[in-house]
RNA sequence: UAGGAUGUGGUGUAAUGGUAACAUAUCCGCCUUGGGAGCGGGUGCUGUGGGUUCAACUCCCGCCAUCCAGACCA
C-alpha cells in the first residue's frame, strides 16, 4: 500500500479512489463494470442495511424475495419503464455450455438457444407486480407492504466503485395500496425515512425533494428523492421513493374489489437505496488522510494500540484495558486491541486513520505508570492525554460528539456552498468554479426544453423541488418567463 | 460511436531497434515500536495474433482491453 493519497482539492476522483482502495473497502473485478466489495467495505453496508431494516419494520413492512431473472415480455408491458431501462439489460440468451469441436475451451451451445429471453433484473418492479397479480384479490389484502434486499444489474457505460457500478447491492420496496392518497403517503413516509437514516445514521444532511417531469423514474407519476451534497460542491442522489400510479396495476392487471364492492386498480409505491451511500458517505466526510465515519455506522468504534518495547508491556497494557473494552461492549460499543507486533504505532495510527475509525486509544509505559491514556478523535484529528479513570464515560460522550460534529461540518459546507442566483451569468459563473460550485436556488419556468437547455449549456440539472419550498414570485433564469417557486440546480454524479 | 489516447512485475513509472530498469508492495533475515523506520537478500513483467528485421517493449497491420469525450444512471 503506497502511503499517501493525492489530495483532495488536487484531483477530487483521485482522491475518491484512493480511498475506496486504501481503506480497503472495495476494488474492480474481473467482470467489467463490477465490482469487489471487501470485507471492510461490506461491513459498513451491514450496518446500513440493519439499520434500515430495523426502520422499514417499525413502519410495517415485511421482506421477502423475488427472481433475478425476468422473462423479456414482462419488461415490455409498461411502455415508460421498458424505455427508461432498455439500454442497460443484461440478457441471458441461452441454458448451455459444450466443448468446443474446435479446440479448446467451452462454446456457448447454439441449440441451448432459449425461446424467451432472460434479463437479468434492472430492477423488479415487473416481476414483482406480475406476482403481486395473484396476491392482491380484495380491499382485505391491502396494503401490501413488502421490500426485497437484492442485488440489480444496469449495463452502465462508464463505471465508478459504489456510485455506479453494473452490478450493485439495494434494497426495493413495493407497495400496493386501495387509494391513491395512501399511496402517496406511503411515497412520502419512506422518503422521510431515508431522509431521517441518511442524516442521524451518515451524518448526512439531505434535501428532500421532488424530481421534476424530466428526471422521473421510468414509469412513476412522481419521484421523490434525497440529494445530498459531496465536497466538491456536486449533488448525489442518495434515495429515492416512487410514487407508480395505477401504471403497474393495469400493465400487470391487478385489481382488488373493494368493501363497496368496486373492481379497481391497485396504488403502487416502489423506494430504494443502494451501496451508493457508501460512495456518498466516502464523499460527504473524508478527507486527505482517509475515511471518515460516523460512529452510528462505523463497523469498529474504537481501536487501542499499545506502545510498547517487549511482549511485557504488551500484556500489562492489555490487562488494563481490559476491563475497558468489556465495559464499551456493554455499551455497545466496539473495539479492537492491536497488539500485532509487526506493525510500528505510527503505521497503525496512519493506517486506522485511513480506514476511519471515530476513537483512538494510545497507552505507552509512560501512560501506565502515570495513570493517563492518549485519546484521538478521527473527525478534527486532534489527540489529548486524559487520565485513565472515568475513560469509559468519556468515549461514550466523545462519540456522540463526533456523529453531531461530522453532520454539523457537512451542514456548514452545504450552507456555504447554496447559492441563490437570479442572473445567468451568476449561474453560469458559480457552476464553472471548482473551487465555490454548489446547489444553485433558481427560477425555472417549469419546462422540459428549458430544463434541457440549461443542462446543455452548463451540465447542471434541477436536483429537486424541494418539499418545504416556499412560494415566491420570479423570472426563469433562463428564458425570463414567470415563475413561482425556486428549484434546486447542480451538476451531478 | 467511421471520435481521441493508452496497454511493461500486484500497483505506479522508465527504457525509441541491441543485456527490460526504478519506486512501492510482497517473502526471508537482522534491528525496531510515543506518527506511515532502517539495512541485507529473494520472488515476479512487455495485452493478444501476425508482419518487417541478424535483432522488436520500441516500427507496421488485425484483434482485445482500458481511459478520455458523448449517451445513461441507485
Amino acid at each position: 500500500m503506497s502511503k499517501e493519497i493525492t489530495s483532495r482539492s488536487e484531483n477530487y476522483s483521485q482522491w475518491y479512489q484512493d480511498i475506496v482502495k486504501k481503506a480497503d473497502l472495495a476494488e474492480n473485478s474481473a467482470v467489467r463494470g463490477c465490482m469487489v466489495i471487501k470485507p471492510y467495505g461490506y461491513a459498513l453496508w451491514e450496518n446500513m442495511r440493519d439499520q434500515l431494516d430495523r426502520m422499514f419494520k417499525e413502519t410495517g413492512h415485511v421482506n421477502a424475495y423475488f427472481p433475478l431473472l425476468i422473462p423479456k415480455s414482462f419488461l415490455s408491458k409498461e411502455a415508460d419503464h421498458v424505455e427508461g431501462f432498455a439500454k442497460e439489460c443484461a440478457v441471458v440468451t441461452h441454458y448451455r455450455l459444450k466443448n468446443d469441436p474446435n479446440g479448446s475451451g467451452v462454446i456457448v451451445d447454439p441449440d441451448a438457444k432459449l425461446e424467451e429471453e432472460l434479463i437479468i433484473r434492472p430492477t423488479s418492479e415487473t416481476i414483482i407486480w406480475h406476482t403481486y397479480k395473484d396476491w392482491i384479490k380484495s380491499y382485505r389484502d391491502l396494503p401490501l407492504l413488502i421490500n426485497q434486499w437484492a442485488n440489480v444489474m444496469r449495463w452502465e457505460m462508464r463505471t465508478r466503485l459504489f456510485l455506479r457500478t453494473a452490478e450493485f447491492l439495494w434494497q426495493e420496496g413495493h407497495t400496493a395500496h386501495a387509494t391513491a392518497e395512501e399511496a402517496v403517503e406511503e411515497t412520502e413516509r419512506m422518503l422521510e425515512v431515508y431522509a431521517t437514516f441518511a442524516e442521524e445514521f451518515l451524518a448526512l444532511p439531505v434535501i428532500r425533494g421532488k424530481k421534476s417531469p424530466n428526471e422521473r423514474f421510468a414509469g412513476a407519476l412522481d419521484t421523490y428523492c434525497i440529494e445530498a451534497m459531496m465536497q466538491d460542491g456536486q449533488a448525489l442522489q442518495a434515495g429515492t421513493s416512487h410514487f407508480l400510479g395505477q401504471n403497474f396495476a393495469k400493465a400487470f392487471d391487478v385489481k382488488f374489489l373493494s368493501k363497496e364492492g368496486v373492481n379497481d386498480y391497485v396504488w403502487a409505491t416502489s423506494w430504494g437505496v443502494s451501496t451508493r451511500l457508501i460512495g456518498a458517505l466516502i464523499m460527504a466526510h473524508s478527507d486527505d488522510s482517509g475515511l471518515v465515519i460516523p460512529p452510528k455506522i462505523a463497523p469498529l468504534h474504537v481501536v487501542i494500540v499499545p506502545i510498547h518495547k517487549g511482549q511485557d508491556d504488551i500484556d500489562k497494557i492489555y490487562e488494563k484495558v481490559k476491563p475497558v473494552m468489556a465495559a464499551l461492549k456493554k455499551l455497545g460499543i466496539s473495539s479492537k486491541f492491536d497488539d500485532d507486533d509487526t506493525k510500528r504505532p505510527g503505521f497503525k495510527f496512519a493506517d486506522y486513520e485511513m480506514r476511519g475509525v471515530p476513537v483512538r486509544l494510545a497507552m505507552g509505559m509512560r501512560d501506565y505508570e502515570n495513570g493517563t491514556i492518549e485519546v484521538a478523535r478521527r473527525d478534527e484529528k486532534t489527540k489529548e492525554s486524559r487520565p485513565f479513570e472515568g475513560i469509559i464515560e468519556h468515549i461514550q460522550a466523545l462519540l456522540e460528539e463526533i456523529q453531531a460534529n461530522i453532520y454539523n461540518k457537512a451542514a456548514a459546507f452545504r450552507e456555504t456552498r447554496t447559492y441563490s442566483v437570479d442572473t445567468w451569468d451568476e449561474f453560469v459563473k458559480i457552476l464553472d468554479d471548482d473551487q465555490n460550485r454548489g446547489f444553485i436556488k433558481a427560477h425555472w419556468d417549469g419546462t422540459a426544453e428549458t430544463e434541457d437547455k440549461i443542462k446543455e449549456l452548463t451540465k447542471a440539472t434541477i436536483r429537486c423541488i424541494p418539499l418545504d419550498v416556499v412560494a415566491e414570485e420570479g423570472k426563469c433564469i433562463l428564458t425570463g418567463n414567470p415563475s413561482d417557486k425556486r428549484v434546486i440546480f447542480a451538476r451531478a454524479y
